[in-house]
DNA sequence: GTCTATAATTAGATAGAC
DNA sequence: GTCTATCTAATTATAGAC
């Protein structure tokens, strides 16, 4: 990127002389650091768009401590997907539980609704990567998404039967669910230059997963 | 990306001394060409990820004619998101003329689908675009992306009001439409992976469009 | 065991040849 | 008017210092 001002590559000024000595972390502390900061930088670049040396910059650290840390560029990607997802799994804990499915499903919605909010940057990583076919895509289906796409599936298809499921094939719901839960924090920083207001204060929230529950679940309320 | 091997940099041997000559092809034609080379790839890796010089060789050009046909990177981006929108366009044309507000928002539904999958590059571009703030962004938002929403806003609510529409929010409806309308074609490559089957089929993009009518506008069918 | 110096490669843009 | 040779900066990974 000559001659061209780069505001990413401010974060830090790596080459200045009066650059401070960094403090010695330990294995764990810089790893969630590094970790973090990925998230953020992948999320809005994209895996070939994010640069290692402004995550880095980031935590005050130097690009090639993340080779150190992770093996690859690769692999921290991997390490960050693997974070995201193990945190979606701790937002959906005791969901299995419902037995009602289609009381199952609605809590399901709710709960992707509020990670979305908290944590648009799983699905901003997500969109980038299936957008392409790549070895990272094929590995983040196989691993994290197939499993889910599968499970929900058999609860729709069943939820259709009865009726209570809006007319959506079952193939596509998984990405029609998805895409009406996720893209208004995904393209958060887009809705709040259009509307002058943030989709993540907390009563927009519940009314978005509650609009959404009678949407795609509109035989529910007549049910009871 | 030393020491890894990169099959996007292999499109053209660039350096290969039996490199033949290119042809010299006019300004137009040559413009063509680079716009949607550069669809393909600002979609498929985003605006930093993506590379002039991959855009030139997919279209068998030096990477600097990219700067002598555009003045830059970013503006050949600005030329595509144009080039884009006018495609989306003309293939709406006509659904303003339609006068019930209910087969209007259908008509546009149905459109969007078909737009959707016939060129998701444009979707994969704004999805990518609106998830962090940059020039670029509030570019694309105030000269393309805000007349189609307070158009669709105002419609909206009226159905709302007319007890038409599904019970989702005026300001959220625009990203939950795109969303359910767009992730299917925007992820084709994960789900062809995952279902084996494709998103594209003829068939497939009509019961999709024909669901989502029924899902977001459930009291037209009962109106009639 | 952890971090810094540096190498090899690729990026976009300018200047000058045709 | 159009394209090619070249320049400077920014990329990730390795090798060696602490």
């Amino acid at each position: 990127m000559a001659a061209v001002s780069n505001t990413r590559a401010e974060v830090r000024d790596e080459t200045s002389p009066t650059a401070k000595k960094r403090v010695r972390r330990n294995r764990g502390d810089i790893r969630s650091l590094f970790l973090k900061a990925a998230t953020a930088e992948f999320g809005q670049h994209g895996f070939e768009g994010a640069s290692t040396r402004t995550i880095a910059a980031r935590v005050d650290a130097h690009q090639p401590q993340i080779n150190y840390h992770f093996a690859s560029k690769d692999d921290l990607w991997r390490a960050t997907v693997d974070h995201l997802f193990s945190l979606l799994d701790d937002a959906m804990a005791g969901v299995g539980d419902i037995e009602d499915p289609g009381e199952a499903f609605a809590e399901t919605i709710r709960r992707l609704v509020r990670f979305a909010a908290a944590h648009p940057d799983l699905n901003r990583i997500m969109v980038q990567e299936a957008s392409s076919p790549s070895a990272r895509m094929e590995w983040v289906t196989e691993t994290h998404i197939r499993p889910r796409f599968e499970q929900r599936r058999e609860i729709w298809r069943q939820l259709r039967r009865e009726g209570v499921a809006a007319p959506i094939d079952e193939m596509a719901m998984h990405y029609v669910l998805i895409g009406a839960v996720s893209l208004p924090y995904v393209n958060a920083p887009e809705v709040e230059l259009l509307t002058g207001s943030s989709p993540t204060d907390p009563e927009r929230i519940e009314a978005h997963a509650e609009g959404l529950v009678a949407t795609f679940l509109p035989g529910l309320a007549e049910r009871d």
